[in-house]
RNA sequence: GGCGCGGUAGCUCAGCUGGUUAGAGCGUUGGAUUCAUAAUCCAAAGGUCGGGAGUUCAAGUCUCCCCCGCGCUACCA
């Protein structure tokens, strides 16, 4: 067992609001096991942030005519706030562009160069003359390779999701001027990642580094090392930490060359958890260091499963690099949830926002809690349905446990005027965990203790799904004791076996009130104050209640006078989810400019005219028109075809792109435009020798230029 | 194409290093009960564990092939 904790959940990107598949990935998970932590009298502390750097940030300014600090100021403010009300209880949550940051980042860096981790390497990048700046990959917008679609990012495609480099890009074009870019040499600092391969490798797969023994290899998610083995089989690149950017932390100034320059977003953001860390200290007097680079600390990262490369081999390569740091015990990565069938896509507006909920459904969030947590994608990718959250909430969270309590509460206050009854400690009643048996206070509370015991090791193992299963076992357990000892009907003929029984369970009342604060604060806020107990302080709660438990001891005394009871959970009914419901299908239907109302519609993006030529340029091209005589799918890659084409004087092996768009059989005899001085070219092992011309709509269909049908092959086009 | 992770009851998911009749919650059906918000409790039905082959005394659990989903990655002149 570690001394002290240190938890991060992923800093989310400031340009957007929070939606329930961020929530269900990296916050709930680790809000229930910091909770717990806290509970159990662990020394925690739970980091997060806005991260406010980046590209995107900076597009999005210019799209709505706004700074770069408006967008971070009213995203950060938003997502701090959708926090706070769905009751993730951060130590701290900060912000990238604090001036701390930037220093943390900066030494970091420093250090780091010091190290000799760093090449400094030059490389061509897209450069935007009109407005005189390198441009990011986020700068740059082309028509993507991969689906076609004309608006794709040089980093990504939001339409297909591909993974792009801007020089992928067909037809770039600048997002700052309009104006094709040109390639220009840049020079930047490379983190040299092949050389942390080995060592990474060996981490991953035994839990070892430099021969010490750090973790488990076992308890870490299969996908994780899936995943972080996949990337190490493919041999680890050197990565270049900085960027041509305008906005982000600047690379030290006293550098040569640094001018311009900005750490790439992907560094800075994970040590934004360094740097949270230490306004936490600043602000709580202490000192921040023993959280990261004590051997007696354990660091986890909770993210989703988009950020496992990152967190399991980048981000602890850099942590070593620099010499001083822990390496995390775990990254319990989830997968991601769906929505009602299909991907939650910002784009497409396809999400639940955490904001519109708590508005929308206020007073609600432990059954939002709840779902996530039932729903939680441990081990692959999993599902909401506002239908699947109504009958959760009704049947588990209203009729199981707020019934339970309900009924012994109403129970007591009849019988014994809501004060807590004394008993004998030797009446024997029906056991609430198994019907054939009998049973006393002890044997009972020992059944509790044990729940309680199991559930703590599941959420340890971050199976929070499990936890809460058997969170709800007790509630169970609770209905079955008033259900088969019928306390309403024997108050008069047995009052000893009635007061042992309430009194019982009023004991599983409270250590409900404990045991289901990770998961649903609000709710054992409500139910401790029914109960008349105090709130639950910072820590040791839990550990507490073991303690009395462990002695058959019980929680709350006898005398002990409650407060009025009143139902913990409410019924949805069917008008909200049907609300719900519509309201997901039209604001889909009616695409992204809802979600983001501030947002400006995005305007129709033509494709703009390149860069004016002189018809010598065009005399250059030698296109003939051509006969498709073979066509056949290339080995090994999914958009290649490799077509012979009849020019007329020759025959010309070509490969093209077309794979997605035509079959080979399809196009067989097609008269086609082909490009037929380009210089060769191979692809997949063919060399190509020539371009088939292609017209491209919108949608970024593709479609065949030729000549009128029966036209000789061969002959010149101009 | 390569790599990784998944594919278990109607639905959502557990099943660790192979070992008795494959589990849970919800849903369904039948019964009990009425203190409690159309609540609760008991019981039952329901699965050839994606398909096929193999290893083994024994496979959901190991090996190989194939199919499907998700993710990463290559090919795009």
């Amino acid at each position: 067992m570690k001394k002290r904790y240190l938890v991060t959940s992923a800093l989310p990107y400031a340009n957007g609001p929070l939606h329930i598949g961020h929530l269900t990935g990296a916050y709930l998970p680790a809000d229930i096991y910091v909770s717990y932590l806290r509970l159990m009298g662990k020394d925690v502390v739970y980091v997060c942030g806005s991260d406010e750097h980046g590209a995107a940030i900076t597009i999005r300014a210019r799209k709505e005519g706004v700074t770069p600090r408006e967008i971070v100021d009213k995203y950060h403010a938003l997502i701090r706030d959708s926090f706070e009300k769905i009751g993730i209880a951060f130590d701290i949550y900060h912000r990238t562009s604090a001036p701390l940051h930037h220093q943390t980042s900066q030494d970091f860096f420093r250090k780091l160069l010091e190290n000799g981790q760093f090449d400094e390497k030059e490389s061509e990048q897209y450069f935007d003359e009109e407005a005189q700046q390198f441009l990011a990959d986020r700068y740059i917008i082309g028509t993507c390779p991969v689906c076609a679609n004309p608006d794709a990012y040089g980093d990504q495609c939001e339409k297909c999701g591909s993974t792009l480099s801007p020089t992928q890009l067909i037809n770039p074009r600048s997002t700052l001027s309009g104006s094709a870019p040109v390639l220009k040499p840049t020079t930047h600092w490379y983190l040299k990642l092949n050389e942390h391969e080995n060592w990474l490798r060996e981490w991953i797969n035994t839990g070892k580094a430099d021969g010490v023994q750090l973790h488990d290899p076992a308890a870490w998610k299969n996908h994780v090392v899936g995943q972080c083995n996949s990337w190490l089989e493919q041999g680890l690149q050197p990565r270049a930490m900085t960027r041509d950017l305008d906005w982000g932390v600047d690379v030290p100034p006293e550098l040569p060359g640094a001018k311009g320059k900005k750490l790439y977003v992907w560094l800075d953001a994970p040590i934004g958890y360094i740097s949270a860390t230490k306004q936490w200290a600043l602000d709580n007097h202490t000192d921040w260091e023993p959280y990261w680079k004590s051997e007696d600390t354990a660091l986890v990262h909770f993210i989703g499963k988009d950020n496992i490369v990152f967190h399991c081999l980048i981000f602890p390569a850099i942590l070593k690099a620099h010499g001083e740091f822990v390496l995390p015990v775990n990254v319990p990565a989830n997968q991601f949830m769906n929505l009602e069938g299909d991907k939650i896509s910002t784009s497409r507006n396809w999400a639940v926002w955490v904001h519109e909920y708590l508005e929308e459904l206020p007073g609600r969030e432990d059954e939002l809690r709840y779902n996530m947590i039932k729903n939680m994608p441990e081990q692959r990718d999993s599902e909401f349905t506002w239908k699947g959250f109504q009958e959760t909430t009704n049947t588990e969270l209203v009729g199981n446990l707020a019934g339970f309590l309900h009924r012994v509460q109403v129970l007591v206050h009849k019988n014994y005027t809501g004060v807590v009854p004394a008993f004998d400690i030797n009446r024997e009643f029906k056991s609430g965990w198994d019907a054939e048996k009998w049973a006393t206070f002890d044997t009972e509370v020992h059944q509790v203790h044990l729940k309680l015991e199991e559930m703590g090791r599941e959420i340890e193992r971050f199976n929070f799904r499990e936890a809460l299963r058997i969170l709800m076992e007790i509630s169970s357990a609770g209905n079955a004791l008033l259900q088969f000892n019928e306390p309403w009907k024997l108050v008069n003929d047995d009052p000893e076996l009635v007061k042992v029984v309430l009194n019982l369970g009023l004991q599983y009342a409270a250590v409900l009130s404990v045991a289901m604060q990770p998961f649903l604060p609000f709710a054992s806020a409500r139910l401790r104050s029914m109960l008349n107990l105090a709130p639950l302080a910072e820590d040791r709660a839990l550990l507490d209640i073991h303690n009395e438990l462990a002695e058959g001891n019980p929680i709350v005394r006898p005398n002990h006078a409650l407060n009025t009871a009143e139902h913990l959970f409410t019924r949805i009914p069917d008008e909200l989810i049907e609300a719900q419901i519509q309201k997901l299908q039209a604001t889909a239907a009616a695409g992204p400019a809802i979600a983001n109302a501030q947002a400006p519609a995005p305007e129709k993006t033509a494709m703009p005219l390149k860069e004016m030529i002189q018809y010598d340029d065009f005399a250059k091209l030698d296109i003939r028109t051509g006969t498709i005589l073979e066509a056949a799918k290339v080995e090994k890659a999914d958009k290649l075809l490799c077509l012979t084409v009849d020019l007329g004087f020759e025959k010309r092996t070509i490969v093209s792109g077309i794979a997605q768009h035509f079959s080979p059989e399809a196009i067989i005899g097609k008269q086609v435009l082909v490009l037929a001085n380009l210089a060769p070219r191979k692809m997949r092992g063919i060399e190509s020798e020539g371009m088939i011309l292609m017209a491209e709509d919108a949608e970024g269909k593709l479609g065949f230029v030729s000549p009128e049908s029966g036209w000789p092959a061969g002959s010149s086009v101009s």
